[in-house]
RNA sequence: GGCGGCAUAGCCAAGCGGUAAGGCACGGGUCUGCAACACCCUUACCACCGGUUCGAUUCCGGUUGCCGCCUCCA
């Protein structure tokens, strides 16, 4: 079966055939670098992380930009309230934003883009964009004549004449149009600046994007992806502005992420009621975050409401056992088993559910669904007197392959390993033996209080923190 | 005013023409010295009203209720 995705674009789910076969170029709009980010803006970099490592998993080289806008009015005005440089501000935040969203399971990209880096590309694609008649300057700023482009308004399905009517666009005597949008803007007194033939100033929001994608992916890209609140304006301005300049489509397919809510109200940076990331990771474990949002489908809203994630909490601890409790039977026996072959086939059975799943618009709550489905097999399998090394083998081997495509990889064993605990085990497993169950039970407390949780199998104890 | 989304068990969440996946929680069993882990069993007339169809949660029309974009925003 191939990939389909939902495209934006023309609002259905179509195959995903990329321009050239076997390598995927995407894009992914990055935040703008003024503070640390909140689980909002956590919600793309997971679900588009997750998109890369599907398409990796199913052989595709993926080509992956995501950009940081490191100067604009927001980064300027904290800066200046922090009485700090511009960029020492953003890159106090870029390394801040590498931190968070590494505790959350994403790879870096191939590329990461800063528009400080392109203000020459910028200055350049603007003026090609004057020259062919879609720009003009005025005051020092350049702007974007918005009705000269044709297609304007295709990716949010919105007529030019309905924007219009929309009406909360500013008014501005300098811009010729309301709805012509800034590609440069001029430097106030004092601000951040690069000289350009307009004078002074710095790019414009939607055209670092154009720029940097072109500058690194070509003219036309696969996949452009961001959350579904960029999708007007920004995104729309982006194609105007790329395919005005190129005469070539600019993304095959766009990807939009749903939002996050706290308590059924949008969260935002300008309603305030955010959870920093930096600040969350330090109280929920961050795949228990990640798991969280994978377990609804990317392109629908997700509450973040603090029973919900404990809910999801206790459903990732179940995948996580059964796992470790593989291990540990792999590790006391080696039994040999009849007919493994059943076995085999029914772990393959969850695989492809599993890509079935991911296949049909990266459905990762059908695809957790398939890893449940796997880790209710694998306890079944445990509780055989005998087990076969094989099978054993292939339960940990698909659910690192399901969980690493989700970006939740299993604690490594060596972490598990401790000689003081192990000492007490094995002291408790005595005091058992001798029916001494008041010492027994003192152990098993006594680690509790450490966090330590005890499970008896036939094949000895294991233990995990919990 | 324009464009769009959502409404499925106590909670979360898939499905989207052939009488409902999965998880969490609850209850009943089994396992256990007791527990923990786990296993088994139990739990839904899919917001409402019409229509199309042999058959609709799934398609069409309408109603109600939430939500988003059209303005910086992931």
């Amino acid at each position: 079966m191939s990939i389909q995705l939902y495209n934006t674009l023309t609002r259905k789910k179509e195959k995903f055939i990329p321009i050239e076969e076997g390598k995927v170029k995407m894009y992914v709009c990055g935040p703008t670098v003024y503070n640390y980010i909140h689980i909002g803006n956590a919600r793309p970099v997971i679900a588009f992380d997750t998109v890369r490592r599907y398409l990796e998993y199913r052989g595709y080289e993926v080509n992956y930009v995501s950009n940081f806008t490191d100067v604009d009015d927001k980064i300027i005005k904290a800066a200046n309230e922090l009485n700090e440089e511009v960029g020492e501000l953003t890159n106090r935040f870029i390394e801040a934003y590498f931190e968070d969203v590494g505790a959350l399971g994403c790879e870096k990209a191939t590329a990461h883009p800063r528009v400080t880096e392109h203000i020459g590309d910028i200055v350049q694609f603007i003026q090609l964009l004057i020259e062919k008649g879609y720009a003009y300057e005025s005051n020092g700023d350049v702007y974007f004549h918005t009705r000269e482009f044709d297609g304007y308004g295709k990716l949010s399905h919105q007529s030019i004449d309905e924007l219009k009517v929309g009406a909360r666009i500013e008014e501005n005597a300098i811009k010729s149009d309301p709805l012509d949008f800034a590609l440069w803007k001029a430097a106030k007194e004092g601000e951040i600046s690069w000289d350009s033939p307009w004078g002074k100033g710095r790019p414009g929001w939607h055209i670092e994007c154009s720029v940097m994608a072109r500058e690194l992916l070509g003219d036309t890209i696969d996949i452009h992806a961001g959350g579904q609140d960029l999708t007007f304006p920004h995104h729309e301005n982006e194609i105007a502005q790329s395919e005005a300049a190129t005469g070539k489509t600019f993304a095959n397919y766009w990807m939009h992420n749903g939002y996050i809510n706290i308590d059924n109200e949008k969260m935002s940076k300008s309603l305030g009621n955010f959870i920093l990331v930096h600040d969350i990771r330090k109280q929920i474990d961050p795949q228990v975050l990640r798991f969280f949002m994978l377990s609804v489908h990317y392109r629908h809203p997700v509450n973040f409401a603090q029973d919900l994630v404990e809910n999801a909490a206790n459903g990732l601890e179940r995948i996580r056992t059964a796992y470790h409790n593989v291990q540990h039977r792999l590790s006391m026996s080696a039994d040999l088993a009849e007919d493994p072959q059943s076995w085999l086939d029914r772990i393959d059975e969850q695989i492809t559910s599993f890509e079935n799943a991911m296949d049909d618009d990266f459905n990762t709550a059908n695809a957790i669904a398939a890893i449940f489905e796997l880790a209710k097999q694998a306890n079944v399998y445990l509780l055989e007197k005998n087990t076969d090394r094989q099978v054993l083998e292939r339960f940990l081997e698909a659910f690192d392959q399901l969980m690493g495509v989700l970006g939740l990889p299993f604690e490594s064993v060596d972490e598990l390993v401790d000689e003081e605990v192990d000492a007490l085990i094995q002291e408790r497993l005595d005091a058992r033996k001798n029916r001494d169950f008041a010492r027994a039970d003192e152990i098993r407390d006594q680690l509790k209080a450490k966090g330590i949780v005890l499970e008896d199998t036939a094949q000895g104890t294991r233990w995990k923190r919990g």
